[in-house]
This record gives C-alpha cells, structure tokens and sequence, in this order.
DNA sequence: TATATAATTTAGACCGCCCTAAAAAAATAA
DNA sequence: TTATTTTTTTAGGGCGGTCTAAATTATATA
C-alpha cells in the first residue's frame, strides 16, 4: 500500500496477467505468463522477481507465482478501469471492440482515482455499489444503464428510441413527419462526417450533425 | 511520417516542449528545456540529440534545437490529443483542472487517432473543419458546443436550462412542483454519492442519481 | 581582447526492461 | 530409479532514460 502508484506499465501488465491466469488460486507458471505477455521466459522471471521485492508477489523460485493481498488489489484497480474505459470507449464513443480493448490497455495505467470514479458515475454504474462487490469481478454488462445522448453522438447500427427533439418548431415539425418523434424507433445506418443517415419506421433520411445534436435517444 | 508511433512518453513529452518553448521560430534552447520538462541539461541533449538521428528535430550541438516539418507534425498532433482530453475530462467528467491537465497529458500519449476522432465529434467539434485550421493552434473555448446531458452527469456547480423530464407520470409532477420543468433554469449544488442537491427557482431539494439520469439538461 | 562566467556537451554510471545462450532444477519416460 | 526432456533461472549484453562530474564552448565583463 506504500507505493500504489508509481508501478511501470510493464509491471502493471504483468500483475493484470498473473491475476488473469490464477484459475483457482493456484501459482501460475513462467512459461504460462511468456505465452500470454509474449515475453521470454527470463524476462518474466526477472520482472517477477522485481515484483516480489516490491512485495506485490509472492515468488518461490521454480515454483510459480501468487498475488500477494497488495498485488491482488493493484490487479483489481487495474481491471476495474480496465472495464470502465472499455465501456466508454464501446458504449459512448462506439470505438471498433478490438482497437477500444487496445487503447483500454494503455490507458488503464494513467487513470487516477478520481477519474476512475467520475467515468464510472458517467457510465451510469453506482461507484458505491462497486466497493461492495468482491470488486474481483466487475459488474459489466447490465446494470443500471441509462443511456440518453444526442444523435450526433450515436454510430451507425446504433439503434434508440427518441426520446426528445429540442424545440425548433419548423424543425419539429419536418422530423416529425419522417417518424422522428419522442416514442420512436429509430437507427443511425451511416454516419459520414457530417452526414447523418438515419432510418425509422416512415424511411430514411438524412440529417447534418447540428440537427442530430438535438434529438435526444434513449437506447 | 516512418514510424509516426513507437515514439516513448518521454520523447513525444520533449517534442511537445520544444514546441510550446518555440517562440517565432526561434531556436529552443536547452536549458530552457532542461528548465520546463525538470531534467538535467545533459538528459535534454541526449534525448534532443536521439530525436535528431529520428529526423524529428534540427539539432546543433551548442546552438539548440528546432522542430523538422515531422516533429512540428507530432507536436501538433500531440497537442490536439491533449486539448480534447483536457476538455473531456474537465467539460464532461468535471475533472479538476489541474488534475485534467495531469491526466490528459499521460493519456494523450496512448490515443489512437481513430479514437481521437471519436472524442472530437463526441465533444461537438466538427474534426473536417479543425484540419482545414492550422492545426497548429486548435480551437479550444468556443465553437460548436451541445451540451445536453442528464442532470445525472452534472458537477457541482455546474448550470443549466432543463430540456426534458424522462415520462414518468408521478415524478415528473412532483419535479414540475420543484420547479424543475422544461425551460427552467437549475444548478446542481452539491452532489455526493448519489444524492444530487438541486437549486430551482422554487428552492433547493435533493435527487437520487436515477432520478437525475431522466432529466436532460442544456449549459 | 582577454578573462571570468554561464551554458552545453561528453564521459561514465545506474536502473528498468528486454534479449540470447548457458546452466540448473523439475517433470517425464524408460 | 535413472536418463531424457522440459521448464526455469542465471549470466551477460543492449538500449532508453536518467543522473553527476568533468570537459568544452559560448557569452558577458573588465
């Protein structure tokens, strides 16, 4: 708990991997961590070796490796952003799953608390709810998941029920008339820089982002 | 534009101050950097001079340093990455200034561009018209700028005009009552955990973050 | 201009992270 | 159980990034 921070990203790495191979608590192998960080076996031990003296392992030569009570909590910090930058990523900027998992990867060792916390309450997740958990394994997916945001904000395949459309009287009236109205389905098909392309259950139409900006949707 | 990634924290950090020490074109000099980025004179010429041999600056030993038309490139894509999150972070989070500026200036170096790209338009910023600018200096403050999101999302202080109240028969008449309908200005005063302390023209009273996630408001 | 001062670079060292090759230990097969 | 194979570690090396101390070059002052 002295440290916390100051971890390299390479060790961090390294802690999230052990967590994520020690099935049923038991020590995980050198070569088990060079196949999944595609590291060198030596590599490996020297940096499980570092994380000992660190007091973040517990490492018995030839015999594997353990998170210690500490190791275990940086792994569980880890994942926890992990998750929530995943999440925004995917769910809010609608980042392609493989590069948001990349960039996830990076990013997860430069958060603070704080910005964990307030991207959490972003994502609509009670932070409170969280330090409940066992907090090993987040909950994603379900929970609370309240998802109002303009369509300029959506990507295409997103689909949402219109929940809004800021008043513009004459604009009204047009969205209106192409099934564009509080209570409707409706799906954004393409999105090109400004352009809109957008289905409901009267057609498809298009919109440019000023416009989007104020429909509100909720998923 | 070789590599244009695989550049270190470190070296992408020296490129950004080069820049930003670059006054009309003048050459920057190494004190001055070994002053801003708080390293030693001589880890500032090893690092300039590794920059060198990548093309990135114009180096003469003794006689400072200047950016090459590739390293001006990183510095202003740099720069743009750092904006953007900056303005995430503070606008939409509620990170604190400084700690904004912190977290931003780790982050900005594991941005993709295509997430990049994402969060402009997220923040109501039209990414076609910044790459007509400059680049160079990018338009932080103004410019397009919706802003609707659920009270939920709200920081302390923050102020804005309801847009929407999510139906819900019994709620919404008992918010109407408190002065929160549409049209009306309200400030989240106080916000802990999960209780949104709200102030109306009506008075102040308190929300659960359920609540506040129904309703939309616009800065 | 000569000299003192300030800025810069070079030299040499350390650590983290990464590698290969060789040695040692453990697991498996005979 | 002994020998072979596999796993792991140690030894030693390289590079990036950082430092201090010493040498060099530029600048300012007398």
């Amino acid at each position: 708990m002295a440290s916390m921070d100051a971890l390299s990203e390479s060790a961090e790495m390294m802690i999230k991997n052990i967590n994520e191979l020690a099935a049923d608590d038991k020590r995980v192998r050198t070569s088990d961590l060079a196949a999944k960080t595609e590291l060198k076996p030596a590599t490996v031990t020297e940096m499980i070796q570092r994380l000992g003296d660190l007091g973040l392992v517990d490492y018995e030569a030839y015999h594997g490796v353990h998170l210690t009570k500490q190791g275990q909590h940086v792994a569980d910090v880890i994942e926890h952003r992990f998750n929530i930058l995943e999440r925004f990523l995917t769910e809010i900027l609608g980042v392609e799953g493989n590069e948001a998992a990349e960039v996830a990867c990076r990013m997860e060792h430069v958060l603070t608390r704080d910005v964990e916390h307030k991207l959490t309450t972003f994502l609509g997740i009670d932070p409170k709810k969280e330090s409940e958990l066992f907090c090993h394994k987040i909950n994603i997916g379900e929970e609370t998941k309240p998802r109002y945001l303009p369509l300029s904000n959506y990507n295409e395949g997103n689909m949402g029920t219109v929940k809004l459309i800021f008043e513009d009287d004459q604009l009204s009236k047009i969205l209106s008339e192409q099934g564009v109205r509080p209570g409707n389905k409706l799906m954004l098909k393409k999105r090109e820089d400004n352009i809109y392309n957008v289905e409901t259950e009267e057609g498809n139409f298009s919109l440019d982002r000023e416009t989007a900006s104020k429909i509100i949707i909720q998923n």
